[in-house]
DNA sequence: AACAGTCGTAACACTAATGGTTACGACGGA
DNA sequence: TCCGTCGTAACCATTAGTGTTACGACTGTT
């Protein structure tokens, strides 16, 4: 499947902006995140971009430019970060129609939608029983 | 994510192969089923490849050549068939090593580890109470 | 023995998504 | 006015999925 790190990133980059709040400073810069996340503080902004049209961090610019949490983490589930980041659906229907005038080609699609649904519906409610809280307190578990 | 149609497809091939033995017929080719999903027939017999690899089903060479069922419907799962077709995890981690010299850096990806694994488990425990068989029931279900 | 139909698979092209990089304008505090 | 950082466009590289052509391998039939 889809080598996709987006939500990885993410909750890193959560975490470190709390971490360096919780340190006294106000705003964290994407070159910082991006040196610890080893990236590039452009796919940091872009990602941060899209965390913040869902209302998760805020931006200031000008000098002494940042980001900040806009909540608290513990107010903050994988699930909110998942929907600000994936868009489309987790399963995907064929390419191209399928041939209505066979039987299986008629209903597989509304039978295969109804099914992913609830999976999704399912995945969903894992996501948003992690809270980003959850995960800092992990992080920091992790045995030196 | 990831715009991937192969559970869709396989679970379209396993339906019309079962309905097509239901009426009688030994095999069905994969021009049949490509014919019906509307796609090419090499895309179906890549995929029912990696299903027979599974167990799942059966080819046959030659002249009246063709694709039968392993195993009742009843006894495949949709985690039987997402097995075989979707190889790795859901969720990737970093594409480079977070700098191991920072907190976060260096418990992330132990933390987010365990957490998809939780939820990994989850997906594959809702896939597996589907089987092949409920499928087609939903398929001929459909409203003409 | 030859033929014909189908699988098995390699090779290649196309598309889309993701991620990395450079560049540069916009913004706002000093 | 200056400087540091965001916001964003543009481009490239890589990867995965999908569609297509081609052709050898296999096997029942004639």
């Amino acid at each position: 499947m889809s080598a996709n790190s987006k939500l990885t990133i993410a909750a890193h980059a959560l975490a470190w902006i709390s971490l360096y709040q919780r340190q006294g400073h106000e705003v964290a810069t994407s070159e910082q995140i991006a040196g610890s996340a080893n990236t590039n503080p452009v796919v940091i902004r872009r990602l941060l971009g899209e965390l913040r049209r869902a209302g998760l961090v805020e931006s200031r610019r000008g000098v002494g430019a940042g980001w900040s949490l806009a909540r608290d983490l513990e107010s903050m589930t994988l699930l909110d970060v998942y929907e600000a980041v994936e868009p489309g659906p987790l399963f995907a229907m064929h390419r191209a129609t399928p041939d209505q005038g066979c039987v299986v080609g008629y209903g597989i699609q509304p039978a295969m939608q109804g099914i992913y649904e609830g999976i999704e519906e399912t995945l969903r409610r894992e996501l948003a029983r992690v809270t980003l809280e959850d995960v800092l307190r992990d992080v920091l578990a992790a045995p030196r």
